[in-house]
DNA sequence: ATGCCGCCAGTTTGGCGA
């Protein structure tokens, strides 16, 4: 299908942190935002699970894919919804201390939406440098690039968004002091941004609300939303094609406020097609 | 006030998130 229609195409990402705890908000910001197609992560639910009505009574079709706990993606499309394909090429699992087999995780879905090859990702955390989950992540990442590089094609526009759980710059974090020795700012897994970037791909920074910051995600703990004490990780990486177009992107911080919020706020793009 | 951690599975407390 090619584009399902002419003007411009709103893209947006969505930590939920649980898809079942955050319905009542996830129906409200889908009706604000309206966005065309909306990526989630840690859904925290299983694909059955999913509340398929709520969002498909708002005009969306729904790939999810969960197995509960600290995972679970899906991509909300009302622009179509095609060829959808759940996990990565070669994907590594994760090996707990407690178990005897590691076991894949759901942390990428991508679908085709409206003639846009969107996927859906949820990086592993890594714990701690040098942790056996730290290996995983950057294993993981690999595994993304292979994927990305076998999905690229010079006619298909391409989009990947989600929770990498890396801060690319040590200005998308509040005070790069604070994270000596921490993950999501080690140069290991700044690299692996690099290589999708090397792959063609373009980091879509999106503009901030209230400060010069962009930060995209909060610790509940401490007041540090209130303090902006915050962390860009939430990313937009999309085929140039699609970058040049971008008329607008930005993180809608009002989505972290108020009762019950996920700790990430979604982050959004408009691109003129 | 945006207002000081929340979610899930289940040892209803503890692990995880980042």
């Amino acid at each position: 299908m090619p584009c399902a229609r002419l003007g411009t195409v709103r893209i947006a990402t969505w930590n939920v942190n649980s898809v079942l705890a955050r319905v009542p908000r996830l129906v409200e910001w889908l009706g604000i935002a309206e966005p065309d197609v909306l990526c989630l992560q840690e859904l925290k639910t299983t694909t059955e699970l999913f509340p398929h009505a709520e969002v498909e009574a708002l005009g969306y079709e729904v790939a999810a894919y969960g197995t509960g706990r600290w995972n679970g993606v899906a991509v909300l499309s009302r622009v179509g919804l095609e060829d959808v394909r759940r996990g990565l090429l070669n994907e590594p699992g994760f090996q707990p201390d407690d178990a005897m087999l590691e076991a894949q995780e759901p942390r990428a879905v991508g679908a085709t939406c409206g003639g846009v090859r969107v996927w859906s990702v949820y990086v592993p955390n890594g714990r701690e440098v040098g942790h056996a989950h730290y290996e995983y992540k950057l294993a993981w990442l690999d595994a993304l690039r292979d994927t990305v590089a076998e999905e690229l094609r010079p006619d298909r526009p391409f989009t990947v968004l989600g929770d990498f759980n890396i801060a690319p710059t040590d200005e998308d974090v509040w005070d790069i002091k604070d994270f000596d020795g921490m993950t999501h700012v080690t140069e290991p897994e700044r690299a692996k941004l690099a290589a999708l970037r090397e792959l063609g791909l373009r980091d879509v920074p999106p503009r901030g609300m209230k400060y010069p910051t962009n930060y995209t995600y909060w610790d509940y703990r401490g007041g540090n939303f209130h303090k902006n004490l915050g962390m860009r990780i939430d990313l937009m990486y999309a085929t140039a094609e699609l970058a040049d177009n971008v008329t607008d992107a930005y993180v809608d911080r009002d989505a972290r406020k108020g009762k019950l919020p996920s700790d990430h706020a979604p982050v959004v793009m408009d691109i003129n097609r």
